[in-house]
DNA sequence: AATGAATGAGGGTTCATTCAT
DNA sequence: TATGAATGAACCCTCATTCAT
């Protein structure tokens, strides 16, 4: 089930992925019918389940896919980064613009905890992970407290997250980069 | 409407909204019925409606009375603290504990944001504010920068939640004064 | 059931039957409840159940006081008639008058047929056997056709009841005195 | 929203219609439930939605299909007339064949005084248009008088249907000819 | 006689999913 | 592949009526 055999099928279920992920960020995951993403993808009801065996599938396909963009907007910017710190102060800066950027869309990863846990578990355990990674590779330079470890990552997750909510979300009343700077403060002197 | 003018009116209410919360907790909002909670607070399903208008006005009743015990249940241990960041150490510590024995239930106050987005901004904003009172008075006793503001109480404020979610909910598999400790150590450092 | 024994409960009873007949002709039997009758009545719903035994009782019962009352506004006017045209004269007058003063309230008469048919032909019953009465009393004095019968009756009865519809409710454009004056036209020609 | 676009679903929303004339004819609106036309239809529940959008909807729908039945059950006989007299004579006799024929299904009509009062007076209202160019065409050639208006219209109108009530519904006693001729009667005298 | 809490059958509507074409 | 009609379980809410005080 679900993978296309033909470039039209492709074309169509794209449509209908693409569809479902503004109407989930729009209305949410209840308030979503599948005729609205149908509607919207200008296809018959009946395609979707050409595609996807049910609405939860889609939900699940919207959030990775999601997960995937968060990950490769914020990449290339780390990789600019001078050290261990500046890597993650550029990180949040990313993330908040990448937030402000795809506002409504971004609840849909938030949601996930309530419909797919597991999708949830996934986005935020892989994001901790790679915090981690970075986190350690700055240790191992130096540039951070040797005995960093999940309990760090997952405190500057959590920052990132609630700095994306109210400043990405909720007002976008202070600049990115402002934001970043301030909030990477508390982590150079906390973590060193 | 719903206020109970007898006694009894007013224990039926409270059986409802506990069982409200018992509910919501473990199936979520949305896969909760009307039934369950009555059900489980042994009233007839009418009786729902002589005191909540709406299966969303429990809800939003919930979400006050949790968002109040949390603050119930931390607001003493920081009493007895020596100085501000053993204040936010010991409101994580509580915080963390608070999560864990009431992990179902803490979801509640996370799913609001898409059941009654409102009931969830009332519910962060007050607590910021309180983060952001301590850090202010702290600072007034020259134990944190003088500038502290807004992002960092956010700051502080999304790492607790997600050291909460983490440690609290998903696996309890830290002591909770340790997290609490390593995660004081950030703000130690950082907000110096 | 129902013969309140005091004065205390005569009272009661009237302001439950008095708030009836506005709530059902304000918004029809089907959309009134009994807690809005008892609301408008100032009474706790529970007295509801001292005077009638089910919603359709007070129906009938303000049903039966509406018919009597049109009876008694329109019986003085025909009174004064001349003979025994100019009483039907009077009577339509009067009907559009009363319709026009009581316009939600005559409604209920109208949907008594759908809820509480009995009253329906009761009350139409009972009118066309006093248009029938006067039309003989009419005959025998040889003012109108000495065949006069019950298709006659009931025709007046419709163009009467019509014409306080169209004339009395939808849109008081005309004047009762000039509208009854050109039905009786018809009348006049018609039954000699 | 509804109109089929295929011909099954054509059959699919005659089919329900028709049930729903039946139902609403034998228990009314209020008593009747989507249950019991799906049923009649034979066609699943959810399959209603599909054609319309709510209950009164098809009421709606119903009251104007019988609207266009009593039209052009009557039209063809009143082609036959000699005169505009013996026109509304042929009408009223139509009206009360069809009315007889109809029984129940004709107080939808009524009934829609309070389910949909616009569906109401757009049939009256038609009806009494219907009247009132006959009465004026009959008044260019001189058979009636030259000043009949609005008033006779309703009046006539009022008329038929009080009788078509009595004489159609209620107790079929008398042949509906000779009740036409009876009331015709009237017509030839008051309106010349 | 009066009060208001309690009851639960019943009703309209939604919507994910299936199926025939 | 695509279409859209068909299905029916599920759910929220209303409200007439009963009952304990």
């Amino acid at each position: 089930m679900g993978q296309p055999r033909t470039e039209r099928g492709r074309r169509t279920r794209r449509a209908i992925l693409d569809a479902a992920a503004q109407e989930f960020g729009a209305r949410g995951f209840h308030a979503t019918g599948i005729t609205d993403i149908t509607r919207r993808a200008s296809v018959a009801l009946g395609s979707f389940y050409t595609y996807f065996a049910a609405k939860e599938d889609v939900f699940r396909a919207v959030v990775a896919d999601l997960s995937a963009q968060v990950g490769s907007h914020v990449a290339p910017r780390i990789a600019e980064a001078a050290d261990g710190l500046a890597a993650e102060r550029l990180a949040l800066e990313g993330f908040l613009d990448f937030v402000a950027d795809n506002q409504l869309i971004y609840r849909i990863i938030d949601e996930s905890e309530f419909v797919a846990p597991d999708s949830h578990r996934s986005h935020y355990g892989s994001s901790v992970q790679r915090i981690l990674g970075r986190l350690r590779a700055a240790a191992d330079r130096g540039e951070v407290r040797a005995d960093v470890g999940e309990v760090e990552a997952w405190a500057i997750m959590g920052m990132n997250v609630f700095l994306g909510m109210r400043f990405g979300v909720w007002d976008k009343d202070r600049d990115s980069a402002e934001v970043a700077a301030i909030a990477n403060r508390i982590l150079s002197g906390g973590l060193r």
